[in-house]
DNA sequence: CTGAAAGCGCTTACAG
DNA sequence: CTGAAAGCGCTTACAG
């Protein structure tokens, strides 16, 4: 790695003005020296250095990713981590490195840390406080948010519709011809996981109600959550005769998979489940879990390609984007022959 | 961003040395002016230009993450994105930021990606091919190897015990009483894999063989796998009278476990299943998967505590590090009562 | 205790 | 078509 442009610039004969221009690929050279040139720098296997590329062009062509995210799993969460590997290779595309970072306290450390860097521009992914926001809005780096939720209209944010997804459950379980279903309800506080809710709700209200709702409400989206309530409203569930179960995410659906396992009541044939998310966990279990997957794959590639025409200045940008999700009917609410 | 260094010196009324010096921390500096500075500072929320700072140390805080994969998913993968998921904040502590890169056609760009970056060092992950070894052996740039194979003496890998893991299972689903079991192993070309089998194999060759051994090969180590090589042998599972299932992994285990699961054969009561990994997968499906779980946490840290001291050249490292596995025994291996 | 100067490895006008 | 010079924002000896 010792070799410097310099080096190169001895080695072939000429200044380093032309070796760079020759890299580059803009200014002329005479394909002589062209030629001459380029030999150099394959035979010496030189690598540009782009600290000092970047230190004289004022851009890095890297951009952070930052993860707000309390608890692990984060980049093993499974939206995430396909969020992230849709970012990935669309970065790569287009000549951006990524410095990928987990915040679990939510603070503006991650952020410094990314602004010394001197990123070309910044994803924020997930729920992040207001205070953070507040603070990347003080710098002039790009940046946008992802799956995340705010008030704040000078931000660009990018989300599934999770309200129509919500729908789509409501119209599905319904025209399967459940009457009692029992509604495991994520964090309101959250985004998707509120509008989840609502637009299962209103789907029914939109057709003069139904009286066999029952939503529990969970502090917390994960597994053991799921598994704990449906353990714990066991009774009341089967009081009320609920055929199916609509939870606002894949975790939660697994959960109270669980406890239905354990309590051998078949699922579908004695009781439908629903997820949401479309995560792989849901496709691999067993009965495989119908859900509503969200368009991770293009959130991720847009997200880049957004932030790209934020960095180069190019375009208008929409404040909000929001990505239909689509259900994928698997076999946790397949009717029996 | 447009402040810099000279900005705050003279606002502070100061040089740009004394306030490098401040900022660092090393070289003397009177109270008085180290407080004066520390409020300009402060006040102008000035970051201090890592790039600039990388160019003239020679050190740029930067490692990189590369992770070789031919198929999606990458970062989403179950292991790799806990490997991930234990690197990120153990990097973050020893003040590195971290560039993460896949790649799927296994190539050399993206390690030229790194070397341009200039990263202070490079983690390789997954099985990478050994054109990509001899490339980076060419640089002095510190690397070192997670969860590959290699017989290249020079490298640094850290890698799971996965022949003492493969004796685990073997020994769990012996002492169960199985004596008929049908083993999925994922390709051998994988050191993982190929070892994991071995293991099991070789317990039981050390005792005498057993007869009731079944071992399928496929060729890729995932769900769609393990469920078509698990429904093409069918037949032949039932005829040998097969009381167990062992996986190499947990994706060809829950891909046989769907079989099972459509075809209404209890697990564990009539068919136990094992798998490896100890992904969350094999925590959340149910009947919950019995499963060696690969220590990602240590390696991941590890793996970085590592590079560190390769960086700064400090100390001896082994050449080869193994993890132990540890065998979480879960619902689909459970005796009945 | 503090500042002037050189230098890290590039690129970019500007001459020639 | 090619080269000399300045400059990107820092740090680090070296004087004072």
């Amino acid at each position: 790695m010792s070799l410097n442009i310099e080096g190169i610039a001895k080695l072939a004969g000429v200044s380093r003005s032309t070796v760079s221009r020759i890299i580059s690929g803009k200014g002329y050279a005479s394909s002589e020296t062209r030629e001459r040139v380029l030999a150099v720098i394959e035979q010496m296997q030189y690598k540009p250095n782009a600290v000092a590329r970047a230190m004289v062009s004022q851009r890095t062509n890297s951009i952070g990713v930052i993860v707000f995210r309390e608890r692990q799993p984060i980049v093993s969460h499974p939206l995430y981590g396909k969020l992230i590997d849709a970012i990935l290779p669309a970065a790569e595309s287009l000549g951006y490195s990524v410095f990928l970072q987990t915040d679990q306290e939510m603070s503006l450390r991650s952020t410094d840390f990314m602004l010394e860097k001197r990123v070309d521009g910044l994803i924020l992914i997930s729920r992040l406080r207001k205070n953070v926001i507040d603070y990347v809005k003080k710098f002039d780096v790009p940046y946008l948010m992802v799956n995340g939720s705010t008030d704040d209209p000078d931000v660009i944010h990018l989300v599934s519709d999770d309200e129509s997804g919500g729908r789509q459950a409501a119209a599905h379980l319904h025209g399967l011809g459940h009457r009692s279903i029992w509604v495991l309800a994520g964090p309101q506080e959250h985004r998707s996981h509120n509008l989840r809710l609502e637009g299962f709700l209103a789907w029914f209200e939109e057709r003069g109600g139904m009286e066999g709702l029952t939503v529990v409400h969970s502090p917390e989206s994960n597994f053991e959550l799921g598994r704990r309530l449906m353990a714990e409203h066991w009774e009341a569930f089967k009081r009320q005769d609920c055929t199916a179960v609509f939870a606002t995410n894949d975790m939660l659906a697994l959960g109270a998979m669980r406890v239905l396992a354990e309590r051998s009541v078949d699922v579908p044939g004695q009781v439908a489940v629903m997820g949401f998310d479309g995560t792989d966990y849901a496709a691999v279990c067993s009965p495989s879990l119908t859900t509503v997957q969200v368009d991770t794959q293009r959130m991720g590639t847009d997200a880049v390609t957004m932030l790209d025409c934020l960095v180069r200045r190019e375009g208008e940008l929409p404040r909000l984007k929001e990505y239909e999700c689509r259900l994928i009917d698997r076999q946790s609410t397949r009717r029996e022959e």
